[in-house]
RNA sequence: CCAGUUGGCCGGAUGGCCGCUGCCCGGUGCCUGCUUGCAGGUUUCGGGGAGAGGAAAGUCCGGGCUCCAUGGAAACACGGUGCCGGGUAAUGCCCGGCGGGGGCGACCCCAGGGAAAGUGCCACAGAAAGCAAACCGCCGGGGGCUUUGGCCACCGGUAAGGGUGAAAGGGUGCGGUAAGAGCGCACCGCGAACCUGGUGACAGGGUCGGCACGGUAAACCCCACCGGGAGCAAAACCGAAUAGGGGUGGCGCGAAGCCUUCGGGCUUCAGGCCGGUUUCCAGGCCGCCGCCCGGGUUGGUUGCAUGAGGCGUCCGGUAACGGGCGCCCUAGAUGAAUGGUCAUCGCGUCUGCUCGCGCAGGCGUACAGAACCCGGCUUACAGGCCAACUGGCACA
RNA sequence: GCGGGCGUAGCUCAGGGGUAGAGCGCAACCUUGCCAAGGUUGAAGUCGUGAGUUCGAAUCUCAUCGCCCGCU
């Protein structure tokens, strides 16, 4: 799975579709072309200290591991965004939030400006 | 056994499944080169082995390394350090000592040079805050008043007593005196030169002086010593791409020679520029200075892990440390690897049962993540281990 | 990696060794038929934290915590 490690890459991610799950928001943006699925990750220092931030991006990216491969879909960049709470949800929890984020996020079009609202029941 | 001091050390363990980043070996596909079966690069598969810290942190000091073309000397400025001796590549670090302070003690703490080079400041209170003075007092003198106890002002002598203050011009005692005073004496303090011991900081000793010299330098300052700047995103190479810039203002455009397509160019001298400033020597650069505008690259390799390295042992040294010998090689990422998950155990603590050994359950298991590399310092930290020493209690 | 700045009342800031201040805001009262404005009075502070120097520290020094900014 290639890595996105340009920050123009996660600028326009940003702008894609969005969904907030308890343990992660994932971002995604439809390219032009349909070559394999990318992933980025962002951990802000908002989420904690080094030993902290290392720990959530390693569990974000064994969930990306172990469920992109038969969830994600060609032609995409996503970017998965570490919350607080990403430590604390359990790996089997934070892999549904993960297919769920998926689905969400690969529905065509939807209420454009909503797409981002589900998000909020968390808080 | 309890309480404590100092120094040192550890920083969970094992296993299953699935992964990540380098290295080595073997196979496989592709590309390139030619010496035509080898070499190099790369893809993928299998196997082996390695993979965060005591602080990796803060970035507070000291270095290595690289660049600023480069080195030396002096002065000034700026910054830092500040008892003595030693250790070290070096330090503001470490060790040992000296002096001062704290603790019954083991032991701990101290930015600890200079206040007779000069300047400043010492609020309030107080008579007076740095130069000696005198508010209340105390004592003497002559005078006035008087209820014969004294009272009043004046002129002197004093600084013992009172009060203020953080601090009032040595302290205590005795003598002395009208009252007092280093006025005299003893002890203590202070100062001076001397002697002795020590490398030294300093200590000890007697002698003399007869008190003069308040505090503050983490106020300015003086003295001594140290310091060029930037930092691995340094820097070098390969590849790609673009450019070898343009505009404007000021100053300059000097001399000689040569060439000329008459725009100018080249050489030498003069001149200018180059470290925080100035001067000098050596050296380098070529219009100089200020302002504005524009263009390209954000790939790879090296640097990049063998180092003031670690461990063991012997010798020297009180110690820090140094030396000899032997063994070992121990992370190398770059949107950034060193993991995810499950199980069992360990450790600590609490509760219940139990005479107890134990058993069951709950909770907790820290601080924190290499980014060029070392030496220190500082700060954070669950829990635990070891050694030496001190005080107390009990027993022999 | 390198460097600089700031933490003082609820907010914005003064004060740079000698009793902590200003403006806005807040509360009470006066004024008015009522409100605003105005006036008077008042409350409110571990001066980010901890050590040190000093007789005395918001102020000077050191350490530490938090926030902000710049350069590469």
């Amino acid at each position: 799975m290639e890595r996105l490690k340009r920050r123009r890459d996660f600028l326009r991610a940003a702008r894609g579709r969005k969904w907030a799950a308890p343990g992660l928001v994932l971002q995604a943006w439809r390219r032009d072309d349909d070559d394999g699925p990318r992933v980025g990750f962002t951990v802000t220092k908002r989420i904690g200290n080094a030993p902290r931030r290392n720990r959530v991006r390693r569990r974000l990216r064994e969930a990306a591991r172990l469920v992109m491969p038969e969830c994600a879909h060609n032609g995409f960049d996503y970017v998965v965004i570490g919350r607080r709470d990403t430590l604390a949800r359990d790996f089997d929890g934070l892999k549904e939030d993960f297919k769920l984020a998926l689905s969400v996020v690969h529905k065509p079009r939807g209420p454009a400006r909503n797409a981002s609202s589900p998000g909020t029941r968390q808080q």
